[in-house]
DNA sequence: TTTTAAAACTAACAAATGTTAGTTTTGTTT
DNA sequence: AAACAAAACTAACATTTGTTAGTTTTAAAA
């Protein structure tokens, strides 16, 4: 596990820098410079530049993979699933925003294999997000508003969470979920 | 979109791939080889790869100040002007929404001049868009939530609509600002 | 036809890039 | 103290990058 540790460091330390001028737009060097040790040196750890990325948008891309399955599976109502998804993402976020810009902003330099899964994940989520919304509306609990902006708007808000909650310092997360779920939630009712 | 001047099509076609990889993956020769030219035959017509950058960003950036400005200053109430500013979103997106892929995410690549005055636009309209949902609330024509979350929350579903409203076909303009509207505020009165 | 300006070209540059090879330092275990 | 593995180092590589210089082509004006 200790080179475990030293590989995530990178990980970690790489997801900053990502976050704040992309992928592209870092080169080894930085993120050695940010390490403290010189560009060399990460590949005792890493094997590439590639790998680093894919590391971190995969297991993100995963985690919400596995977490809309769950809630899906819950024998809950569409709102109630909705408030559940609003929750993971506000999770998510809270563990590991610096991720979530690679996951955003990224994923296009993924190489062609994680590239594929991970679009099959992120076109599976919308799938059961829609189905959700749909099923909602046909039951009464949603209004009849066009699914595909219900979708876009909710999760254009969930998923660039990253990028502003950080910045908050008096918003708890207990709030944050409870005024979230308020404010993307109460006009659709 | 008819093409202007040879340098208004280079814009263009960078803002295309621009979108698709970001700033800085984008290479001078994959922009010339998408122009049907060589790479040095670009600088015939623009100075630099960071000329392009800004030129896509500043202008967006002036639309939405002029845009705000106006909407601000005219005399309605609250809720009326959010619906202006929805409108407003979905106007540019509708005439650049290539270019906003630059704007929302290659802003930092601006060098130092244009980072500041971009900077100093962002700001500014955040704060207009702040203000007039204090003075909703404390008028009583928007709920108490948070006000960061209400601005948040709207601002960015508002900011990803290039992403997502070139690939709806069956969603006309007018349908979209009335349902966007509807999504976005009617759960704020 | 000649002239001219715009816009393309070829060739090359210095700097920056991801990565490899081989070596030395560091710190722990025997 | 000796041995060993982990993790750092120096040095270099083949490409790729944005950009410049100088030249040729294109097409319209004279």
């Amino acid at each position: 596990m200790k080179p475990e540790n030293r590989k995530q460091e990178i990980i970690n330390a790489a997801a900053v820098l990502f976050k704040e001028k992309g992928y592209s737009a870092v080169t080894m060097r930085d993120l050695a410079s940010a390490m403290g040790i010189k560009a060399a040196s990460l590949y005792n750890h890493i094997q590439s530049k590639q790998e680093i990325l894919s590391n971190i948008i995969i297991s993100l891309a995963e985690e919400f993979s596995t977490g809309i399955n769950s809630i899906n599976n819950s024998e809950t109502n569409a709102i109630q699933k909705l408030e559940k998804i609003i929750e993971l993402h506000i999770d998510v976020t809270l563990r590991n925003a610096d991720g979530l810009a690679s996951l955003n902003n990224d994923w296009m330099h993924l190489e062609e294999n994680n590239l594929l899964y991970y679009e099959k994940m992120r076109r599976e989520y919308e799938d059961i997000f829609r189905a959700i919304v749909k099923k909602g509306i046909r039951a009464g609990d949603i209004k009849t508003y066009d699914v595909e902006i219900i979708v876009f708007s909710t999760l254009s808000t969930l998923r660039t969470l990253y990028l502003w909650y950080p910045k908050q310092k008096k918003i708890n997360p207990e709030l944050l979920k409870h005024d979230m779920i308020s404010v993307l939630l109460k006009g659709l009712v």
